[in-house]
DNA sequence: CTGAAAGCGCTAACAT
DNA sequence: ATGTTAGCGCTTTCAG
């Protein structure tokens, strides 16, 4: 690697002008020439680490998410790299499988590397992001809060799960049930509080509790949950899942017990990926998972730049595609 | 940010010794207790930058692929990953959108990163690894073949294409089409070709050239191509996509259709990702997309660690879950 | 075993 | 407008 000396030594001219040649201050038009000539001979690149040590910062955005196989999370990656690459800053993916272990671990990192901010989908809302904030690292929450007053964008998930409830009663269904992810996560709990409000105005109130199964918010978590729904005594005739995973599992189980939507109505609360259903089959509660990636990304680089009102929280609103009526019996 | 300094005056000793305790040098016992205690006290973390421009390279690991959005490359991902931080590495994910302009300005990052190495699904044949491999970084392809004589991890994409089209001839079908990505790219020509080897000894001739689609290898790609495929005056009854993409848009322009696997065959080269349909309506040939992720980088980090045997090429097996026969008709 | 000091490559005062 | 120099935080000779 040419360093700036070799640079300025080909040139003629001091480490110092070569420097500000790269960094766009005043130099005279006619060494700007000579360092450039020079730096594409040498074919220099400016040592990142370097500039990094003496500017104590760089232009690196920490993205943390609990899972990179979650295409609502790499969506919302996708949002968060649009908005970053256009400003000038590298986007660098972390999966934390919502363990606040690896979280801190990279929060660590994000520190000693010197990053720009970070970005976090918090696996647990008492994680140790004030290490980061402390330092006076900007930092934006995403999908999920954290206990912490800082910039966050989150999406109404009452609402969502509202939206999905409404769309099956509306379809005609009368016994939905709800599989939602395990106690204590704000967002799963939020959604499947939407479902029962809906559910203790419009339903057969007295099934309410055996209508929700709590599972692990996979793919295999949803599957079984449905399997024990559909073994209950007086099965529901819809479903709500309050992720996208667990309605692919719903909907697999759905296939191996030979039942295909409409006839048994399911509403997701986030997009169902890559599905190969007819696209009316089902509700999808459309969580604006890019969207809310470029609006923590955008928070972020204002925050970099220097802006300093207090904490905003900015609520995003997912829209609705509604799934066929329930057929006639 | 306390720096060594810092800890160095509190516990009483010069910033060397804090250093050897860092990286456990030969240090008194009692020399060792003060500074870890120091260390704790002011919350050390060592400070990466100055780290690295001191020795001149990082525990990172570049990650280069197409798109994050592909569950067949998060998989791959989550492979390098499980691999790397058992070793204490980090791993930075890079998306290329498969333009050698932004694979290029990461391979340069990489290099001005000081990173350790990197993993590289490569956009094109003759990209400008030698930038970094020039630098003695080491660099792994996968998946895709380089112009270079670098260690390699690949599939071997003319036997999955081959498998791919056995079984649905097997299965009873008789006009196998075939959905390819777009010309020039070698993965998907390899899969096509195995494709035409079996069709030209078990298919009807002359159709052959009919029955071969170039789509853009994404899902609005394969839903056009199965679309112009249907649309043709004697139809194919199975197709054969050579990627999990295009298999999902074929599959979705059959449901449109109203066409349910296996009436119409389906096999696809790749696995179909959160697949709601019945586990054995369609053919998979599932790549061990995980697989070459943590081949891939067990062979980085080698060659990190100084292995310097000539370069490698790992083959990798793709295996079959067969679908359902054709049924009668 | 331990400390002093140089230097990794770059930038920002400070001079000129 | 340009050159000189110090220093970011760390590791590693080199002495002792």
């Amino acid at each position: 690697m040419a360093t700036i000396y070799e640079v300025a030594a080909l040139a003629g001219v001091s480490p110092a002008t070569v420097s500000r040649v790269l960094n766009g201050a005043a130099v005279s038009p006619e060494k700007v020439r000579l360092v450039r000539e020079a730096a594409e001979q040498l074919q220099f690149t400016p040592n990142r680490t370097a500039r990094r040590l003496r500017n104590q910062s760089s232009e690196l955005i920490a993205l943390l998410i609990p899972d990179v196989e979650n295409p609502f999370f790499t969506a919302l990656a996708r949002g968060v790299e649009d908005k970053a690459q256009a400003a000038g800053f590298s986007v660098v993916l972390c999966n934390t499988d919502d363990d606040p272990a690896k979280e801190t671990r990279y929060l660590d990192i994000a520190n000693s590397e010197d990053m720009a901010g970070v970005i976090l989908a918090p696996a647990s809302e008492d994680g140790d992001i004030r290490h980061v904030t402390d330092r006076g690292r900007p930092v934006v929450a995403v999908d999920r809060n954290t206990g912490l007053t800082i910039d966050s964008v989150m999406v109404d998930n009452r609402a969502a799960g509202v939206a999905a409830t409404t769309a099956l009663f509306d379809a005609g269904y009368e016994r939905v049930a709800c599989i939602a992810g395990p106690l204590g996560l704000e967002w799963t709990e939020e959604r499947s509080l939407g479902w029962r409000q809906v559910v203790s105005k419009r339903g057969a109130g007295e099934t309410i509790d055996r209508y929700l199964q709590h599972a692990n918010y996979r793919v295999d978590g949803g599957r079984a949950a449905m399997a024990a729904l559909l073994a209950l005594d007086s099965p529901p005739d819809a479903v709500v899942t309050t992720n996208n995973l667990m309605g692919v599992g719903a909907l697999q189980a759905l296939s191996e017990a030979g039942i295909t939507p409409p006839d048994f109505g399911v509403a997701v609360v986030g997009d169902l990926p890559f599905s190969t259903l007819h696209p009316d089959a089902i509700t999808q509660v459309h969580l604006p998972a890019r969207h809310l990636g470029t609006t923590a990304a955008t928070m972020l680089l204002e925050r970099i730049a220097g802006d300093d009102q207090p904490a905003r929280t900015v609520v995003l609103r997912a829209d609705v595609t509604r799934g066929a009526a329930r057929p006639a019996r």
